[in-house]
RNA sequence: GCGGGCGUCGCCAAGUGGUUAAGGCAGCGGCUUGUGGCGCCGCUAUUCGGGGGUUCGAAUCCCCUCGCUCGCCCCA
């Protein structure tokens, strides 16, 4: 009995879903090329300080779902559990001030120890899209707008955006002296995970589902009221941009991201059809993220989509394969190095090709050529490799007779003819 | 990390203590020894996620374990 089997929380992908992943990437793709925004690839795994450092020592992520080992030379290495630390980390070290402004995005597989649910893996993968450098409002519209459109483009529909700020450094620290004060007066009224945050990471209490806790938390000082009159326009500024891009959006004053190093804007796109792992897309601005790494001061926003999300949430239409153009059918030895040599003649052509490696019957490779829904033939047997020419037919799934023609193996315009006229049109 | 549901062939499943574990799809072989669809015929689980136990007898009952799934938590 075999007893290798993936991990918890990894999967095997196997053609027939890769379809749909693959569709999904090329409109990211082209998405992101159209908006002019460059690839970066980073390590996948990366020194364990980057991530205590980069996300929060106080994070979930950190404290308790990080895959971290001690590799031969006993340095402690962890696989990434997202995207942006590593994206910092490699603009610092490879020197940020000689191209200050940059848009850039990443693709990949990431990696937290959690329980596995629909929509939750242990190995994940993320599309991120990061903007450098870039502080303005303009920038953090366009973050959203880009996020907004790609899930569009992919056809999704019934999704929400919602978006709160979280100020400044000092409009926070402001508030959590407030908050601090009114969290231990009423901490009794509050749930244990909420209490236990009271001091580790008092901002994510806000984000509580507990009832009883989201309850008390109505009379709870608003971080909103601690916002200084530059980040309080900032905030309304970014609402004025997306309405004139007519972009709905929801107003959520308990929305806080649960990695340390954001600030200002803040937002999530969700989906009701994703059940409880509700979010596609989350992002935010994170301006001192990178001079705390140890880099020049340089603001920067970004977001992350979830790529697994993304899948259960795009289109069927996604999930339909191309058909084979043209299925080679042959047998014999002679008839199959010619076989062999017409398919490569053939990937000189936008066209699927495949020819059968079976040597099974003739009445096999029809067969599978009929199930393949293949939109031709091509039959090389012995009397095709002794006449010099080879049939190829026009093969619809009905069982009829088709157009068809022998071409012989030397006349390639006569072949590149009978593609244009029979294959290429649409 | 905590709670609920589930686990029979590659996939979908019937079977809830009693001789050989239904059926469908897919796959393989044949009817057609070199010509497709459809159709027809045949083959494909010494075994019920794994391990232990109860019993004359277990896929069916009990325990442990692994996995999936839903919710909590967290997040994308």
């Amino acid at each position: 009995m075999n007893n290798l089997k993936n991990l918890r929380g990894t999967v095997d992908l196997f053609p027939d879903q890769l379809i749909k992943w693959q569709n999904v990437e090329k409109i990211l793709l082209e998405q992101l090329f159209r908006a002019s925004i460059k690839e970066i690839r980073t390590p996948i795994l990366e020194m364990t300080e980057l991530f205590i450092r980069g996300i929060g020592e106080g994070t979930d992520v950190v404290s308790k779902e990080m895959y971290t080992f001690l590799d031969r030379g006993e340095r402690s290495c962890t696989l990434r559990p997202e995207g942006t630390a590593s994206v910092a980390r490699a603009l610092i070290q490879n020197g940020i001030s000689s191209n200050p402004l940059q848009k850039l995005w990443y693709m990949g597989p990431m990696f937290r120890y959690e329980r596995p649910q629909a929509g939750r893996q242990r190995q994940f993968h993320q599309l991120g899209v990061e903007f450098i450098g870039h502080d303005s409002v303009r920038s953090d519209v366009e973050i959203i707008a880009l996020a907004w459109d790609i899930l569009g483009k992919l056809g999704i529909k019934e999704l929400n955006l919602e978006i709160n700020t979280l100020g400044d450094n000092n409009d926070r620290s402001n508030f959590q002296k407030s908050f601090l004060k009114w969290l231990e007066t009423n901490k009794d009224s509050l749930d244990l995970d909420s209490q236990n945050r009271i001091y580790k990471n008092p901002l994510r209490i806000l984000d509580s589902k507990n009832i009883q806790t989201k309850k008390v938390l109505e009379n709870a000082p608003r971080l909103f009221n601690f916002l200084s009159e530059k980040s309080h326009n900032r905030y309304l500024d970014l609402k004025r941009q997306l309405e004139v891009l007519k972009i709905p959006y929801v107003e959520n004053f308990n929305l806080v991201r649960g990695l340390d190093y954001y600030t200002h804007t803040a937002f999530e796109i969700t989906s009701g059809a994703l059940g409880s792992q509700a979010t596609v897309c989350g992002g935010g601005r994170y301006d001192d993220l990178i001079k705390q790494m140890g880099g020049p001061n340089t603001p920067a926003i970004g977001f992350a989509i979830g790529l697994e999300r993304l899948i259960l949430l795009a289109g069927k239409e996604l999930e339909i394969p191309r058909n084979t153009d043209i299925y080679i059918i042959n047998q014999g030895l002679i008839a199959e190095s010619l076989a062999m040599d017409l398919s490569r003649k053939l990937r000189n052509y936008d066209l699927l090709v495949e020819l059968d490696l079976s040597g099974a019957s003739f009445s096999k490779q029809f067969k599978k050529a009929n199930k393949l829904k293949s939109k031709s033939i091509i039959v090389i047997g012995e009397d095709e490799a002794v006449n010099g020419e080879f049939i190829i037919r026009l093969f619809d799934q009905s069982g009829n007779e088709n157009k068809e023609e022998a071409i012989s193996f030397e006349n390639d315009i006569k072949l590149e003819n009978w593609i244009n006229n029979n294959l290429l049109i649409n």
